[in-house]
DNA sequence: GTAGGAGCTAGACCGCGCTCTAGGTCAAGT
DNA sequence: ACTTGACCTAGAGCGCGGTCTAGCTCCTAC
């Protein structure tokens, strides 16, 4: 009952079959995937996790080559706690930007959501405010 | 004075010449940019306005694409402000979920941080914990 | 007059992160 | 026997968003 094949573990992290095959390849796999004697790949419960904590690295824009560098600490073993600590609070500070850069980009797009939103509702919206010439602050069209 | 060569808005916007060029040439720009007689590039600010615009789409993630399709809508005049305004609630949405899974990943990011940081001032980073079958509750490697 | 620097066009190229193809093995079902 | 389907490898291809090159025209300063 232990040990997953490659399209049990595509269907439970989400990523395509291809792209288990192309995460090995690229050395993102902390343990060697186990073999079958017919060359099939075994997972185990903790490669799935370890996966599962490389698509949060990756949705939050780590790029493969820094999982490659953080998984080469781990495969390394004991002793450089420090820098893989190093590693993930550099990218820490990363996603931290990434969400304040969001949210002022959020702020813009909310501004101009409700300009085009009270036109829209007050039916003027064929007045002369799309013209750059006519607007007060800057191009609001 | 009024009028910016391309430099002098790739200095401005923080876009290379090449971008603008290829923003150009993509249709991201909602007026035809001026010329001088010799064929050089001439930017008014409120192109300046309309490239920060579109730097914002961007970097929330927004496609080339889709800043096309509302760069047109804009070129086409009054008359498509609810088709603009569905534009920008579908990004503002995109943008929020973003934000969104940003914080879930920063989260598990914070988690793993915090049990380094643990381990690390405590001088036992070389304990058992790396290894995944002594860990209660995933490969927190 | 000539060297530098900024600009122009058309189009080739690149890095990233997959994705897909070709050509094959193997095991189970009918 | 044969089809189906999941898997294998090696390697090509792709979409996106630029970036860079080649070969040119200007203008300015020396």
């Amino acid at each position: 009952m232990d040990g997953l094949s490659i399209g049990q573990v595509a269907e439970r992290t989400g990523l395509s079959v291809h792209a288990l095959r192309f995460y090995e390849r690229e050395g993102l796999l902390a343990d060697a995937v186990r073999r079958e004697s017919n060359g099939r790949r075994v997972y185990t419960e903790d490669d799935v996790d370890w996966l599962n904590m490389c698509i949060k690295f990756r949705s939050s824009g780590m790029p493969l080559d820094t999982i490659r560098k953080y998984t080469e600490l781990v495969r390394k073993g004991a002793g450089n706690e420090a820098d893989r600590l190093a590693l993930l609070k550099s990218h820490q500070d990363y996603v931290r930007a990434q969400i304040e850069e969001l949210n002022e980009c959020l702020n813009v797009i909310t501004w101009k959501v409700d300009i085009y939103q009270q036109h829209v509702d007050a039916g003027t919206a064929d007045c002369l405010w799309v013209a750059p010439s006519t607007q007060t602050a800057s191009e609001a069209s």
